[in-house]
DNA sequence: AAGTGGTCTAGACCACCCC
DNA sequence: GGGTGGTCTAGACCACTTA
């Protein structure tokens, strides 16, 4: 451990994930199992850093990690603390549809409407940056919370980044899920969220009345070199869902 | 530059800001001010070493910061630029109100229906963390674009947090600048956002009809601390406003 | 005063991009 | 191959907290 980036180490080569990843893998996963228990205090840093044979600035970089997923929190003098679960969790992302289902004990599933490649609109074209026609994976679903119609999800990706659909299931499955799984990486999310009265099409999916206030949420999601993976538009029914999201400004680190 | 934090340097010391933060606030001045035009590349991180005078780590300190803000773009072989303002703004932040302002060339201002220290109820005490009938500032505004009513703004902080409020000219200023004017640091936005049907008082500031979707936000606003210093519900007409903002996950880095 | 996080440095090797 | 970002280390000093 002398040597800088030369010690690979740990996972058998091949992908040679960063040291300060592993070291982040390690340290969630002893939260999340319980080992060290929520709002308790992890080592000093020197000592992790030797139980994990890494640097401190390795180390410092894995806990600010975690900061960022709202796991931890630092303490000046007194150390770093497990966040409490009641809050401090969803920091810079919408808690999604799955993770709300879970929090709240009940059962996520979909309805599947439509499941296919077309042709694309131009609309459609222009926000993926292709060419107008070429071919777009469509899938709309009904999201159910124990089986009671809370939104439709119209979702549209590149035909590229639908390859290995075939086998996925979407009467449960969390299409954020599926994506990482196929080995896509979710980098950004552009989000627009308005209020609507619902029309009579998306009234009937939800059983509401017509002109019902629904919560309109748009996102355009990009990997890391900013190309768009995944369109959606999400129509919540206004008085049986709620989005929660907590912005964080990092201080500085 | 041989011996780590024990050289202060460049501000007259008493609040001696990080340096990373000082190189940030430097390049960050650089990109505004238009010296490296939107798109352009940054020069290499081992001369901007040397123009900055400072190691690689803390250069890199800064330049991570301002990819969180959204000014600049890490490209592996290639270099660092500068983000196109077009997109790539408002990350991990809802874009306030007068930044839609600003964006779309409208006048943002306020018409203030109550501005007032009282004493909080049951509710408003827990959430602030202080006993009920512990004096908050309430302040309620209409807030308008060009004239035409777009929210009702209901705002609550703890009595503290509003001194020095007397000189404060709410018809035109944001809460946020003042706040921030009086040394106060905001550090977290827990979120939740809804759509729901304007009732008859809503109806009225907002010359709209009863029943009418309106988007609801409410905030709690943190310090670094934890400490609340803000709680705020805002009622936007629904066909008047569209909230935005774009969550970047940081793949990592 | 001792313990713990916060900042900073110099130097090294690796991975990616482009010529 | 040469340039550029990405990762990593060892060691040092400072600032805050607690006793």
């Amino acid at each position: 451990m002398t040597t800088g980036a030369s010690t690979p180490r740990a996972l058998p080569a091949e992908y040679p994930e960063p040291l300060w990843a592993q070291a982040r893998a390690a340290l969630r996963t002893r939260i999340e199992s319980g080992e060290v228990k929520p709002g308790s205090r992890l080592p000093p840093e020197r000592e992790l850093c030797r139980m994990l044979a890494i640097s401190r600035v390795t180390l410092r970089k894995a806990l600010t990690a975690l900061v960022e997923e709202g796991a931890l929190r630092p303490a000046h003098g007194r150390g770093w603390y497990v966040t409490t679960p009641e809050r401090g969790d969803w920091p810079n992302t919408l808690e999604s549809f799955s993770e709300t289902a879970r929090r709240m004990g009940l059962a996520a599933t979909s309805r599947v409407l439509r499941s296919e490649l077309g042709p694309s609109t131009l609309d459609e074209a222009e926000a993926f940056q292709i060419a107008p026609g070429t071919p777009v994976y469509r899938l709309d679903r009904v999201r159910m919370l124990d089986d009671v119609p809370i939104a439709v999800d119209e979702s549209l990706l590149p035909a590229g980044v639908a390859e290995g659909f075939d086998d996925a299931d979407f009467t449960t499955g969390s299409l954020y899920d599926i994506l990482t799984g196929l080995g896509h990486r979710l980098a950004q999310a552009d989000t627009t969220i308005e209020a609507r009265p619902a029309d009579a099409g998306l009234a009937g999916h939800l059983d509401i009345a017509s002109g019902t206030p629904v919560l309109e949420m748009r996102q355009i999601v990009r990997d890391p070199a900013q190309r768009p993976l995944l369109s959606s538009t999400i129509r919540y029914a206004g008085d049986r869902y709620r989005l929660r999201t907590s912005f964080a400004r990092g201080t500085g680190a």
